[in-house]
DNA sequence: CTTTGTTTTTCCAATGATTTTATTAAGTTT
DNA sequence: AAACTTAATAAAATCATTGGAAAAACAAAG
């Protein structure tokens, strides 16, 4: 049902966009942040006391004084509270304890150990258990567990619909958690959870429509539409690794023939590679890897890259070009201000900026591509925590009115 | 600056609520609105009033006893207010005046006599002024003037960006016509209006992720994410007429290579049909146009599909799969609940649907096909000034929460 | 050092939207 | 006709905001 307007409604929406402002632009003072909103100074105070008693603001010295008495600093305490961020790959289940501005307090890696199904789901509750156990800290202290997993996931019922690598179908991820530790759950994409990290924590925040590309073992976007992640119907939006470039390529396991997903991606980099090699081409990689080819990976690939070696180079701009062919099409549909790469092969790569960045301005609509930033994602090596305290913090944050219009008079 | 809460915000919004339930599901009573929104029956009735001051709702006799007094039910009234819509095309420039409903009392259909650029804006503004004076009404009933064309166009700040067939380049179409008449004007894209045409007055509304594609001169798409029109950063989102299908195809005007819109739009079909009857192949349409070729309409080709003609269905069979190519990735993008189509050529087409169905059931992920729908347009002739009154009515009368959770206590 | 003026913060009464409680209106049922 | 239901309104209570006044804290001038 609709939610309705009352007293603490307004009460509400006027602590969070405090909060809020404390937080992106604290220190501030209660008489800065009431010019700034508009909000009477009174209410600035009481509802300031209110965040101070919450524990989420606290004050913190005087600024320089304007002529006058001192200004109370006012600073956002992230410390008094603490999330779970889990994420779930196929590989490893890795769970960390963070505060509200997603710093890692205490982190731990498990190996999935080639399990599937629900014996990972029920290895992943004991290792919750554990993790509980071993930070030890009041459960109501807790905001709640934020987890992230690949695949198509119900994140408005915290169902993962479908994950074939880990064999899920229809868990109920966060009824699970909820009912077995009683700590409000979250559960989403693991790419949406980045783009939102970006958008929170991120050099590129403030954007309302911005794209990110994760290329690894496959290829996947999350994307932020009007400010808000872009879910579709049943969380199957942005599958982007399986839009298609190709009519008469190769056919995918989706189903699709000429899915983006099997030119752009680690195994179809590493494959061109191997084949290259087998045809006779020279190449550095060799060398770092001491001549075993099966132990190279995406860091040596842009290692070389970065030396020039050549079939590193023409390997590149190979996947560069399909890559940028399923970014026009982002861009033509999405009219994003930024895309942000993510994933090794990403990092530390000026030459696939570059590439791409050529193919879409030649082929993008000019009025699209004005605007339009490519970047590398500036999260560094905790972007998985980071997303999935993102989830929990847009979401338990997150407080505004689409619309501010009058009714119309007559 | 975000609009803060106050008390005036709080009435706004449950006025909104009840003229909305009124508007969707009326007629209602006092009491049955009370129960249907958790508000009390006082504030209710006090809403109610002012409704009813602002000529937006009327009473209308009395409902069955539930056992004690009957019921008074409210209605809609859409008549005491009007609505100028304007639709630009590249031949003709569309105005109507209508209800609330977007039902149409007066409409004008003008030339654009094969003007472009400024001259069609300065005509638009001869023709509004005149059209004022046809209809005759005090300007304080109207609420507003909606206009929309093709093109990429700044919604927000009520710009034509950039329409290359009508030579429109940054035209401030909102501040002409609001300095002129001193009326509130709303601008949008042509797709835009129509797929929230779709949402508010179609067989299929109440859905938040919708994508409307319209087929005619070009190709184009209108798309509801998370219920609000995904417009990009400066509104050119959705040029789906201008995203890949094939990288070694036609070259596009618009730079890139292998657009969708090369192969699926009417120019594309009628080329087709013409050099397969060069090539000799019988076909009903050159009866159809009595042997002249060139007279030739989409709905003579439809009418020949239906007929079962063999050339007709050739050419159908092959747009609808690289129409469906392109669906497929929108699918993957969107998860759409239900696409729809729009434009001559898919009216009364049930061939149209069953192809491009059977593809995208063979190609999706099938659960992103599952609940997916394809579908007509159930708008009608006068989709246009449906879709113009529907740009202006979502954003008046739309005013809701994007989230409601409480802040985190600690 | 004192006085004056300024800025920051808080206190208090007033406003005005909601809700709760009570009342009136207008029915149905027995 | 009396008792019971439901619908709509009225009066009083609640509570988060605002505006104005007051208090706190400080800078600058004399």
């Amino acid at each position: 049902m609709r939610r309705t307007g009352d007293l603490k409604l307004i009460q509400e929406l006027n602590r969070s966009i405090i909060l809020d402002m404390i937080r992106k632009d604290g220190p501030l003072s209660r008489s800065e942040i009431a010019k700034r909103s508009n909000l009477s100074p009174t209410t600035v105070t009481t509802a300031v006391n209110d965040l101070i008693q919450d524990r989420l603001v606290s004050e913190r010295g005087t600024g320089v004084s304007n002529g006058g008495r001192k200004p109370i600093l006012l600073q956002f305490s992230p410390d008094n509270h603490y999330i779970i961020g889990i994420s779930i790959s196929n590989s490893k289940i890795t769970i960390a304890e963070m505060n509200l501005e997603a710093r890692i307090r205490c982190k731990e890696v498990y190996s999935t150990r080639g399990h599937t199904g629900e014996q990972v789901i029920s290895y992943l509750l004991e290792l919750i258990e554990y993790f509980i156990n071993i930070i030890n800290k009041p459960l109501d202290l807790c905001v709640g567990v934020s987890v992230i997993t690949q695949g198509i996931v119900d994140s408005k019922n915290g169902v993962i619909r479908y994950n074939p690598k880990l064999k899920f179908e229809n868990i109920p991820l966060k009824e699970l958690i909820e009912q077995k530790f009683n700590i409000k759950t979250w559960l989403d994409n693991d790419t949406n959870a980045y783009i939102l990290a970006e958008k929170h924590f991120g050099l590129f925040n403030h954007y309302e429509n911005m794209i990110y590309i994760t290329i690894g073992e496959g290829l996947g976007a999350g994307i932020i539409v009007n400010g808000t992640i872009n879910r579709g119907h049943n969380g199957g939006a942005g599958e982007f690794g399986h839009t298609n470039i190709s009519n008469e390529g190769i056919k995918c396991d989706c189903g699709n023939i000429g899915c983006i997903e099997n030119y752009v991606c680690w195994p179809a980099v590493y494959s061109r590679i191997l084949s290259s090699i087998a045809r006779g081409k020279q190449t550095i990689m060799t060398e770092l890897v001491h001549g075993d080819i099966s132990q190279l990976t995406e860091l040596n690939f842009v290692d070389a890259l970065n030396k020039g070696d050549e079939l590193a180079i023409n390997v590149l701009e190979e996947m560069s070009t399909y890559l940028a062919i399923g970014l026009v099409n982002l861009v033509h549909l999405f009219n994003p201000q930024i895309i942000i790469f993510g994933g090794e092969i990403t990092t530390n790569n000026p030459l696939l900026l570059q590439k791409v960045n050529q193919f879409v301005k030649e082929r993008a609509l000019t009025i699209l591509y004005e605007d339009l930033q490519i970047q590398p994602s500036s999260l560094g090596k905790e972007f998985e925590m980071i997303g999935a305290a993102s989830v929990l913090l847009q979401d338990k944050f997150q407080f505004k009115l689409t619309h501010t219009e009058e009714v119309v008079k007559g």
